[in-house]
DNA sequence: GGCCCTCGTGCAAATTATTTTCGTCGATGA
DNA sequence: TCATCGACGAAAATAATTTGCACGAGGGCC
């Protein structure tokens, strides 16, 4: 667990004297970081040994311990805090997105649950054929790379950013198939009738969504992606970038779990492309 | 620039006593952020008083604000020291991915070229019509989404994954169109035939890929994404999140610059969303 | 060749920061 | 009303960091 969550949320069985450290600590993050032990006390108008104890009471060693730890989740965890770029200039937009999208992988990794994952790609493994489903531009994206990961491993998948095709798909699916669906709203109805005909026919159904949304009700395991979005219109979305990591995870995950068949099937697609290109076998699977 | 770099680039001109210092650093960071001044000094044979010189050196205030410095950078920057995850669990793999795609956005964030970016937004805010090519999965990948940010901003705007589609499309384009592509290995030559063809014609290229490669020497203008990839063939390549986030940064520059029309479509497409979803306007645009 | 300057370095002292100790205060409950 | 407990700060003790100074090596100039 990273410090700053750790004080988000013990925050409230602090005494009196530490929540006003530690409101300075999520509130000012670049003078905390920065501060002596002293000037911190001043500002919190409380007395040195008082911001010590606080350091231990939230697993450091001493106040260096503690800055040092700070710093590290910082760098990621905090930029949440300053909204918006500070201009339209090349240099500021390009830090904007990169930091918000290191942020949201940051926050995903936070909330993800190791055990769910676990099972996600247990069903994917073994699954005789697997549907990718997605639909909108964003999710689209999701299914087809869901689908770009999956079959170099040996798996038998398709993708689908089609509704009609994807209820089709569905009616047409047995039972030790496994559909795998993504919507970042949540609200893709017509996902989510796949999902819900699914399962009455006993199919394994896994949402990457938002929690506690239609589609993740009606899907049978939920990856849930549940990030705050910024309010510029302007901004292309950074939670995409979570929602492919999950993608990236599930996929290595299955590659473990079937690593004969996706060795020998790796290796059959690199030398097509080795033979087909130019011979330079350092180069990625796929462009 | 991060201290990182710094200390890396540097390295070359410092004193003898300091390139000791440097090394312990670069090799074992672990160490550094948690070791006291002495104990930092001890370690590399030098005096206390050498240490808080060479944090002067890199540009720091004072040792405690050098520690912090570091501390900040290496949560992101340091991991690529450690090479593969500690095991196939789903803790330790979700760890890797998300640490890697992370050090992707750092390093690609690094070496971005603003102004050059600033000219490629340029070039494709006044085109007539905008062509993304790109193959190959991870390519098709990046051409399906510069298409998916631009049109909503009103561009025109197309994108293939099919080689010959691209050289017909190639042919057809007129002067003020512009065409995109996106090889990550640069290797693409079907791609790069286009770019020679279309700069023949006198349509501006622009290139997403590894910088002096076959793709980059045929194209105009060259976004250069050059990082290195794991060894690890089971895990997905982390280099996409970094394509990713230039696309993004990309298209938030385009919108910028055709700030009244980005608006009107964005708003025009927003309320078709909510119409005929389920009315709630906070979600986002496109699923 | 010798002289002087500069740079890198360590030592020791001075300064500064952090931690520990100890005692007070106020709340709680018998 | 008084004992007890926890929170807290003052001051002392300790530890860490920085500064000033001096020494020695290497290089250029006379």
């Amino acid at each position: 667990m990273d410090i700053f969550t750790t004080i988000q949320e013990g925050r409230a069985q602090f005494s009196p004297s530490e929540q006003r450290i530690a409101d300075i600590l999520l509130g000012d993050f670049e003078f905390a970081v920065n501060a002596s032990i002293i000037e911190l006390a001043e500002r919190a108008e409380v007395s040195p040994p008082t911001v010590t104890r606080f350091c231990r009471n939230v697993g450091c060693q001493s106040f260096s311990d503690f800055k040092v730890n700070l710093a590290k989740t910082a760098f990621i965890g905090v930029r949440y805090l300053n909204p918006e770029a500070k201009s339209t200039e090349p240099k500021d937009v390009a830090e904007d997105v990169i930091t918000k999208a290191q942020n949201a992988l940051f926050m995903m990794h936070r909330a993800l649950d190791p055990a769910l994952l676990d099972k996600v790609a247990d069903r994917i493994s073994r699954a005789e054929m697997v549907y990718t489903f997605g639909s909108g531009g964003n999710s689209s994206m999701i299914a087809t790379e869901m689908q770009n990961r999956l079959f170099r491993l040996g798996s038998r998948v398709t993708a689908s950013n089609d509704h009609n095709m994807q209820l089709m798909l569905t009616a047409a699916a047995r039972t030790n198939d496994v559909i795998v669906g993504s919507s970042f709203s949540g609200r893709n109805q017509d996902l989510a009738r796949c999902f819900t005909l699914a399962r009455e026919n006993g199919i394994t159904t896994i949402a990457l969504t938002q929690s506690d949304s239609p589609v993740a009700r009606a899907a049978e395991l939920v990856v849930g992606i549940d990030l705050p979005e910024g309010a510029n219109i302007f901004r292309p979305t950074s939670t995409r970038f979570a929602f492919l990591a999950v993608v990236d995870v599930i996929a290595s995950l299955v590659a473990y779990r079937n690593r004969k068949l996706s060795t020998v099937t790796l290796r059959h697609i690199k030398q097509q492309l080795v033979e087909h290109r130019d011979g330079d076998d350092r180069q990625i699977l796929g462009d």
